[in-house]
DNA sequence: ATATTTTAATAAATTTAATTGATAGTTTTT
DNA sequence: AAAAACTATCAATTAAATTTATTAAAATAT
C-alpha cells in the first residue's frame, strides 16, 4: 500500500470516474486503474462497485476513503512539520470566503498580506458555508472566512471581528424618520433578502424572528448583490439589511438613507475557521494577524448582539 | 514520500543504527541510507544528526518520526477495516504480559483461545508493566495483560477481572494463629516481596500503606519468583502475598499457610489493556471473551478493595 | 600510535514497480 | 443502431527501489 494509490483513491471516490480522476492526479487512466486494482486485490476486497454507473463506492471502500483521507492528511502534515521548524511561512494556501464578506474584506486586506508573505500563493475562492464547511472536512481547502457559529465538530473558528448589521431604508419607508432603528422594528415582509443560499439571508431572518416568530417565509423580491437591494430599495420596493463594510462604499446621494440601530447593535461574527488538524497552522495565524489589524482601524462598535448565520431548515448556508 | 520511507525512518530512529534496522527491515543498509536522504533532501531537512555516535534524532526529526508513527499506524487500519468487515479474526497479534500473571493465566485460556480462533498467530511477550505501556505507545505491542488502572492517556483498559491478593504465612509467623487477615495487620518489615520492577511488588507495598504510612523502603529479603518467596517463607523469614490464582497449584502441604483476607478482600485489577486507536479490535474483543469465560468460572470473590500497580517514586514499573 | 572493527555513504548493476500509449470491451447516451 | 463515454487490459517504456561491491570515516582494541 502506498500514499500514492491512497490519494488515487481519494480522487476516484470524489470524481465518481477514474478518467477525471486522472486528470486531476496528473497520470492517465489505465495509471489509476491498475493502481487501484492492486490495492483492491493486495486488500482482497473491492473499494469501487464498477457496476453501477456512476461509479460507486462499496460499503467498506467508504470506511477505507475515510481513512485514506486520514492518512493522505496526515502525509502532508510532515511538510507541515519541516514548515513550521523553519519559520517558514508559504507554499500554497487555499482560503474560501463566503459571497457577502469577500467583495468588502478582501480588498481590504489582500495587498497588505501578499506584501507581508510573499512566498504565499493564496488562491482565494467564493463558495456558500455549506461547500466551505464541506471543503474544509475534505482538505480542499486550507481556511475559509465565514459567518460563525457554526458548530460543527470537525471545524475550529478564530474571530476576526463582529460586522454590525446596518439598515438601508429609503424615504417613502415607514421607519425612515427614526433616527435609530430597534430590532423589534423589523418585519420580515417589507424587507429585500439576498436569494437563498446566502447565509446573511438567514442571519437576517433570525433577526426579525428575535421578536416575532409568526413570519411566514413568503418574500416579495430578492437578489443575489446588495447593489441590486439597495437599489431595489430606492426604488421603494421596501427596506433592507446591509453588513456594515458594505455600507462604507455607497455613494453619497445614498448614504443618507443608512440607519444604524440602537445597542446593542445586531452584529455577524465573521472567523477564520479551519479543520481541527491545524495543518498550515502557521499561514492560519498569519492571515489572522493581519486582517485582525486592518479590521481594529474599520470597526469600532462596542456592545454588539451576535445573530447565528444558521438556518433553521437546513445545516448551514 | 511513501509510507516505506517513514517505515524506514522509525526502523532508524528506534535501532539507532542503520545496519540493525536494516536487518529488522529485511533489506540492506544501502536501501536505508539511500531511501531516508531521499526523504531528508525531498523535505530539505536533516532528519538524523549523524555525526553523533550513536546516530541521533534531530529536534524537526522527533517530531516527523512522531508523526510518521501516526501514518505508518493509521496505514495498518487499512487491513483492519477489510478484516473487521470480513469479520475475519486472524493474522499476528502481539500480546504481552506481566510476569505475575503469565504463568497462572496464560495456561488457562491459551488453549481455548487457540482452537477458537485458530486464525490468529498469537505471539506472547513477558515483559514489566513499564515496558508494555512503551511497546503499546510504539505499535509493537497490539494488546496487553497487566494491573490497572495505569492512568495512561493513550492507552484503554477493559477489566477482565479481580484477583485478590492471599496471604502465605508459616507456622512461626505471629499471624499464623489469625484464621482470616486484615489489611492492618499487615507490616512491610516482615514480608517477603517481589524484586523491584514487579508492579505486584508495588501494590503489596502500597496495600501495606494503606493504613502505616511510616514504613521505610528497607527489606531484608526479595526474590523474582512467587515460588521462591515461597520456600524462604517456609524457611522461617517471613510472609509473603500472593496473588489468588497462584495459590491454585501450591502443593497440599503448603496449603495451609494460606489465608484469605476479611472482605473487602484487597485485589488487583488485571485488565486486558490496548492504545487508544483500538487496531485489531476484533482480535482485542476476541481475547476478552475468552478469558472472561474462563475467569468466570475461576475466581469467586465479591466484595473487593481495588489496590493500585503504580509506584509512588516511578511511574508504573 | 596503529590495526581492527563497526558503521554509513556511494556507485553501478539489477530487479521491481509505475506509468504510458494503444486498444478492446462495456455500458450509456443519442 | 450508432456514437460517445468509460474502464480494463496489454505490451512497451520509464522510473524507482533494491542489491552487491566498495569506499570512507569513525570508534575500539591492540
Amino acid at each position: 500500500m502506498t500514499i500514492t494509490q491512497l490519494y488515487y483513491v481519494l480522487a476516484v471516490a470524489e470524481n465518481q470516474n477514474f478518467t477525471k480522476a486522472a486528470e486531476k492526479c496528473f497520470v492517465t487512466q489505465p495509471t489509476l486503474s491498475m493502481q487501484i486494482q492492486k490495492l483492491e486485490d493486495q486488500l482482497d476486497v473491492q473499494i469501487f462497485d464498477r457496476s453501477k454507473k456512476p461509479i460507486e463506492l462499496t460499503e467498506v471502500g467508504k470506511k477505507i476513503v475515510t481513512q485514506a483521507r486520514n492518512i493522505v492528511n496526515e502525509s502532508y502534515r510532515i511538510q507541515d512539520i519541516v514548515d513550521q521548524q523553519k519559520g517558514f511561512i508559504g507554499g500554497e494556501f487555499k482560503l474560501g470566503m463566503i459571497p457577502t464578506i469577500m467583495p468588502t474584506l478582501l480588498p481590504m486586506f489582500l495587498k497588505s498580506f501578499i506584501k507581508k508573505h510573499p512566498k504565499v500563493k493564496l488562491k482565494i475562492e467564493e463558495l456558500t458555508t455549506e461547500d466551505i464547511i464541506q471543503k474544509l472536512k475534505e482538505g480542499h481547502l486550507d481556511a475559509a472566512i465565514a459567518a460563525t457559529p457554526l458548530e460543527e465538530d470537525d471545524i475550529k473558528e478564530r474571530v476576526l471581528y463582529f460586522e454590525p448589521f446596518v439598515s438601508y431604508i429609503p424615504k417613502n419607508h415607514r421607519l425612515h424618520q427614526n433616527k435609530k432603528i430597534n430590532i423589534d422594528d423589523l418585519d420580515l415582509n417589507d424587507m429585500l433578502l439576498l436569494e437563498d443560499g446566502h447565509c446573511f439571508r438567514d442571519g437576517v431572518i433570525n433577526l426579525c424572528k428575535v421578536f416575532k416568530d409568526n413570519t411566514e417565509d413568503k418574500f416579495q423580491l430578492e437578489s443575489g448583490s446588495f447593489e441590486t437591494l439597495v437599489k431595489l430599495s430606492n426604488e421603494g420596493l421596501g427596506m433592507t439589511l446591509l453588513p456594515y463594510l458594505h455600507t462604507l462604499d455607497i455613494n453619497e446621494k445614498d448614504k443618507e438613507n443608512i440607519h444604524y440601530f440602537n445597542e446593542p447593535t445586531p452584529a455577524r461574527e465573521v472567523s477564520l475557521i479551519y479543520h481541527k488538524s491545524e495543518l498550515k497552522m502557521q499561514i492560519i495565524e498569519a492571515l489572522q494577524d493581519v486582517i485582525s489589524g486592518i479590521i481594529r482601524g474599520a470597526i469600532a462598535f462596542q456592545n454588539v448582539q451576535i445573530i447565528s448565520p444558521l438556518s433553521k431548515n437546513k445545516k448551514a448556508t
